[in-house]
DNA sequence: AAGAGTCAGCTGCTCTAACCAACTGAGCTA
DNA sequence: TAGCTCAGTTGGTTAGAGCAGCTGACTCTT
């Protein structure tokens, strides 16, 4: 029932055709409508919230969610770090992911990218190797984060933006918690500049072989040390 | 606070490594061990269960669960549904994503899929043969989801397998619901063919082609036909 | 008259207490 | 021994009360 329950909240949000952002009917309102107490009510919200569906804030209201991918984010982040403690290669499953989306659509992009769009990533690769030669001696995460971005931004497809996001991101907040993975700056910054100078210059074969090195260089960096792995950081996320 | 009750959980499952299938304490054992009342155990659990993390019995316990990322097919299915509604080109977006990925992965396959494997999504390309020569003079669904499966299962990447399967099932759903797309089976059958015939002969830019093409041909049938679009076939899943 | 502070009213959040429903397993009956 | 029954456990649902965050109108001060 409390699964059929969250069916009928979201048929409501179809049926009216509700954009991301709409008020949703209050808590007693939906008790009404749907005849269940207000308990129940709130248990099917709960779980809309936790697939991202429903959006709750504290004396506001209930809106539609934003549709995002963020859910996806904690549940695999869970995931990830579950396996991980019970010695599955689950980090280096969502590594081998992210490879494959990004190597298929490496593709279509090169030769079709927008210039404003290089000049985007010239200027990150430049804050890279900023940060590289900088106090720190590392690249940003957040740098190499909005390099994938700003990659796949003009294919205009906002799923894709967002699920590439999402596995970036369960495999950042994992790697940085369990795993110490020693960095070379250089050869980040390096092999950045290499992915965006192939797809400049519509090279697709060396764009994809300078993917999979990208790639292939965390992975090996990843396996090597599998003795690294933090034994009991008592996971708070 | 109910945001931290279930990262509580979470790493009570954590800490103890318990694996999937393992039981949770009961309701009021947690209740007791996180000082909180019923209810909001509850709506901790019931958001953790949507995530996938728990799974709940009735009559029965709480336990930890599959890990699958059966929670994010039904989030990709309804945000899939709005958009569509909300006249995007969700589905065609969906798509693009499943074709990344496949594309991406197919390369890696070529050459070092084993034979048992080949055997397997020859006896399924057989079937799709005989499907469309069949009665129904289309191929099932079914079978078409398992060649695809079949495809990955060498790589040994369980995650790997259940994106591509939640992809293929979000994009099945709606696809089903709210598209009428034409298909003529025995292209479907050439096509399933061609992939299997590329990646048997170890023929990597031939397997790409033929996994570009089977998405291609899937593309052009769904952005053709773009009234067709079933009006109002109240959402119910 | 304009501004800031206050309070009433919404909203969602948490708790308590009770009963319902599904499942298990021990004990009873045939 | 085989099957049934029933008590105990677990999650599911309801009800009612009070707490907490936010909004907007009202009032008091300047």
């Amino acid at each position: 029932m409390a699964r059929d329950l969250q069916e009928r909240i979201k048929k409501l949000i179809i049926d009216q055709r509700l954009p991301s952002g709409s008020p949703l009917p209050t808590e007693p309102e939906l008790m009404e409508r749907l005849g269940v107490s207000r308990n129940s009510v709130r248990e099917a919200l709960k779980a809309l919230q936790a697939m991202g569906i429903v959006e709750i804030r504290h004396g506001f209201g209930t809106y539609v969610g934003p549709m995002s991918m963020a859910p996806m984010i904690e549940g695999l982040t869970f995931r990830t770090v579950a396996g991980h403690y019970r010695g599955e290669d689950s980090l280096l499953q969502l590594l081998e992911l992210r490879e494959a989306v990004e190597t298929g659509l490496i593709a279509r992009l090169a030769g079709s990218i927008p210039a404003a769009d290089l000049a985007d990533l010239d200027a990150l690769v430049d804050r890279m190797d900023a940060e590289a030669a900088g106090p720190d001696g590392a690249v940003r995460a957040e740098t190499d984060r909005a390099f994938h971005a700003a990659l796949y931004r003009c294919l205009g497809n906002r799923l894709l933006g967002e699920v590439l996001e999402a596995f970036w991101d369960a495999f950042h907040r994992v790697r940085t918690d369990l795993v110490d993975v020693p960095q070379d700056p250089k050869v980040t910054c390096r092999q950045h500049r290499e992915i965006l100078d192939a797809v400049r210059s519509s090279d697709v074969l060396r764009a994809e072989r300078a993917i999979r090195e990208h790639f292939g260089n965390i992975r090996v960096r990843l396996s090597a040390p599998a003795s690294t792995t933090v034994p009991h950081p008592s996971y708070d996320r």
